[in-house]
DNA sequence: AATTATACCATACAAATGTATGGTATAATC
DNA sequence: GATTATACCATACATTTGTATGGTATAATT
C-alpha cells in the first residue's frame, strides 16, 4: 500500500500522468514553471517525495527520466466525441458528450479520436454497447474495413464495401439490413477508418 | 505521400517508434550510441532528412522533442507470450509463440504482457478467440475482475471471485461450469488482473 | 520544547543536449 | 563533368538538465 501524499505531490503527479499521456515526461524546469516555481530544487524535493512514497522511479541524471509507477492507477480523461451507433444510426454531437477514463496505457495519437459504440449490429465482429473504438481519419478507407460514417447528420460504425455505382454500409449482424449509398447520394460522409477497439476491465461488464 | 526513406533513415525511425511504445524518445547521443555512431551530429542530418521528408518533426531545442507523425502506420511487433483459456485451460509456452503488431496507441506499460485468448467462454464479457489481452500482473487481484491463472500448468483467463474457503473461477459462458479451487490446492498460481483487451482491425474478423 | 515533514528560495556545477560549422568520401543524377 | 544526396567524422558552444548544498518558514507530531 502507498502512502499518502500530499495536495501538491498529488498535484504534480497528476502533471506527470497527464504529461505521460501527452506522450513525453518533462523535465525539472518545466514542472517548475508548471507551478510556478522560480526554482527546479523544489520541484526536485517534491519528486524525492513522491519517490519516496513509491509512486514513481527516478532514473538518475537522465533527462524527463521519470517512470510512472502502478501506471494501470492512473486514469486520464479523453474525451469522447459523441455515440455511434452499430445499428440504427444515431445523432453525432458536436462537442465531446462525455469523458472515458482510459488508463494511461492507451496512447492516443494526435489525429485519432474515440467513440463510444451503441447498438448491437456488430455484434458478430465483436463490437459491442460501451466499447472505444479508436477512429483515425487519415487512413485510407478499403473494402471490408470498418469504418465510421456520417449519414444524414448521423454517425454509424459499419464495414464498408464500395461498388461500381454505390456503396454499401453492412452490419455483421444479420438482423440489420446493409446501408446502401447511391454515389449521387451527398449526405453521406466517410469520417474514418476504425483501427482497434480498447475495452477497459474497470467496470464490470456483461 | 510521403518520400521514400534510405534504408538507414528507415532504421533510424523504426528505433525511434521502438522508443516511443517504451514510453521515452532518445536523445540524440542515445540514438548515436544505439547506432555506433561516434557523433550526434551523423544522427541531427539523418534526423533532418527524415523530417524533410515528413515522418518526424522534431521540436528546436527540446530535448528528447522528437515527435512521430503518421503515427498509425507505425505499428511495432510485441511478443505474445502464450495462449490463455477462456474454455478448458490450455498449455501455457515457456516463450513468445507469436508476435502481434500493436499500433503505438496501444501502449504498453514494462511489467504488463500480452496473452491471445483462445475458446468462448468469456463471450458473455465481450472477451473472444484472437483478442489480446493486456495482463498485468502487479495490479491486486480483486473479486469480479478478469484474471488470468495458471491451474495445473495450463492458464486460463476467467472471471475471480475470493471465497471463504475457496477460490472459485466463473466463466461468463453457462455453457461452462466454473472451477473451484480448495485453498489447500497447490498447482494453483494467479499470474495478473487483465487490465485491457485490443482487438486491431487488420484482418477480417467473424 | 524538540523534532520532523512540508514547502519554498538562491547559488553553484558537471554533464548532457541540441545545434552549428567545416571536412572527407561515395554513389547517383543531370 | 558538375551537381546533389547520402553517410559519416571532428570540434566547438550556449543552454538545458539533474543534482547538491545551504537557507527560511510553517505546521504537525512527539
Amino acid at each position: 500500500m502507498q502512502k499518502q501524499l500530499t495536495k501538491i505531490q498529488q498535484e504534480i503527479l497528476e502533471f506527470l500522468v497527464e504529461s505521460k499521456s501527452k506522450g513525453i515526461m518533462p523535465t525539472l524546469a518545466e514542472i517548475a514553471n508548471q507551478f510556478g516555481y522560480k526554482n527546479r530544487s523544489t520541484v526536485q524535493q517534491h519528486l524525492q517525495a513522491i519517490e519516496k512514497k513509491g509512486y514513481i522511479k527516478r532514473n538518475s541524471k537522465l533527462s524527463r527520466g521519470i517512470e510512472l509507477l502502478l501506471e494501470d492507477k492512473f486514469f486520464i480523461p479523453q474525451p469522447i466525441l459523441g455515440e455511434v451507433a452499430a445499428g440504427n444510426p444515431l445523432t453525432i454531437y458536436p462537442d465531446a458528450i462525455d469523458t472515458v477514463e482510459l488508463p494511461t496505457i492507451a496512447h492516443m495519437p494526435r489525429d485519432s479520436f474515440l467513440l463510444r459504440v451503441k447498438g448491437d449490429s456488430l455484434k458478430d465482429a465483436y463490437i459491442f454497447t460501451g466499447d472505444i473504438v479508436i477512429t483515425n481519419p487519415n487512413i485510407e478507407v478499403e473494402n471490408g474495413k470498418i469504418v465510421v460514417a456520417i449519414l444524414d447528420d448521423a454517425a454509424v460504425v459499419k464495414r464498408f464495401y464500395k461498388k461500381s455505382d454505390s456503396i454499401e454500409l453492412h452490419s455483421e449482424n444479420p438482423e440489420y439490413e446493409p446501408i446502401i449509398i447511391k454515389k449521387s447520394y451527398e449526405n453521406f460522409k466517410l469520417v474514418g477508418t476504425v483501427v482497434g477497439v480498447y475495452r477497459t476491465m474497470n467496470k464490470k461488464v456483461g
